[in-house]
DNA sequence: GCCTTTTTTTGATTTAGAACAAATGTTCGC
DNA sequence: GCGAACATTTGTTCTAAATCAAAAAAAGGC
């Protein structure tokens, strides 16, 4: 149980058995089909889900339109409003596969935050990673063309580029579906 | 001493007298002139500065371009691979009025981050904020025209718009220095 | 105060990607 | 296996902002 996300976070940083442990005992298996609203407009959700399969996507609703903030096919996925601010989440997340998740309450996320000093740790890197992800996306995003915006991408999430369909990545990307259809065509 | 970086720091979160002392037997006085290079390329320069008076802008140089990614008139600046990841500064950062500052080695800020429980807090709090304000800065950039964002930078950070000249404020908003030159002349 | 350097404005031209629209291809439920 | 819903490709037109270029204005040094 929790096979994977449990070695994913090893990945990051020491976890012993009796925290995995711990994280077992707060958590619950969670079944979700394809385009289920993990986070949704309007809904203080106020859980969070360690994914252990499938995939999802972060994005906001700006007037009408989704922009894709974030994919995540492991690791955790929650809403900074939620967890920090207290507030209804602006940022949603929806799963664009079938996933498999566990769910965990943000108030207990949290707590293990504050009490246990692996998941301190590991919390603290998976928000330094974030960051350095934001921030290069930014960067390409201020310097880069669509076309090599997608060849980074290719790059760095190959998964995701398989897997997500056109809409979302170019949300993601900050261009048209058909735009990025003809960059695919070749040119 | 440090009067107005410690009033900052305590409009975030609460910061002891004695907290404020530790501070400040730990960091050194300096004061930069215009144009001075903070963190530059090629220097491994292991210091963070707590921002007293002055303003300065964190940049990367990507093929010989200047992109600004954020300025700080206030708190602290440091870089993220300095910090976290023990190598040579890809951002660098250079005040662009003259700065009054007080320098503290970054290994002695990471420790004491992890030892003092107010300015864990304080650097948990600051994390988040930045963190915000790249989502909100990349949203706007991938929804929002030249002229809006421009608009939103003049709400949000009137001072720097007052302060900055427009090269780097053009730089941050992603455009060029004429097109916010036009920008600013109405339409 | 005058000259140099830096910063800002303004002009003409070009271009990447948006918007709109329709056709083609793929997936899935029954 | 057929029809509906969903996803992708492709075509045409239009526009925001880039690029290149030069003039005008402001700031600093001595």
């Amino acid at each position: 149980m929790m096979t994977r996300v449990i070695n994913d976070m090893r990945e990051i940083c020491p976890i012993s058995e009796e925290t995995a442990d711990l994280l077992r005992s707060v958590t619950r298996r969670r079944l979700f089909p394809k385009k289920h609203q993990l986070i949704k407009e309007g809904t203080y959700t106020k859980f969070a889900y360690f994914i252990e399969k499938g995939l999802t996507r972060s994005f906001w609703l700006v007037d009408g339109k989704e922009v894709t903030t974030s994919f995540a096919g492991r690791g955790i996925v929650f809403s900074m409003d939620e967890l920090y601010y207290n507030k209804a989440s602006e940022e949603f997340v929806e799963t664009i596969e079938e996933v498999e998740a566990y769910e965990i309450e943000v108030s207990c996320l949290l707590h293990l935050w504050e009490t246990n000093i692996e998941l301190s740790n590991w919390g603290r890197i998976i928000h330094q990673n974030e960051y350095r992800r934001l921030h290069r996306s930014h960067k390409e995003l201020l310097t880069l063309s669509a076309k090599e915006r997608y060849e980074q991408m290719k790059l760095q999430f190959p998964e995701v580029c398989m897997r997500a369909n056109l809409g979302d990545i170019a949300s993601y990307l900050g261009i048209t579906l058909s735009t990025l259809s003809r960059i695919r065509a070749n040119k």
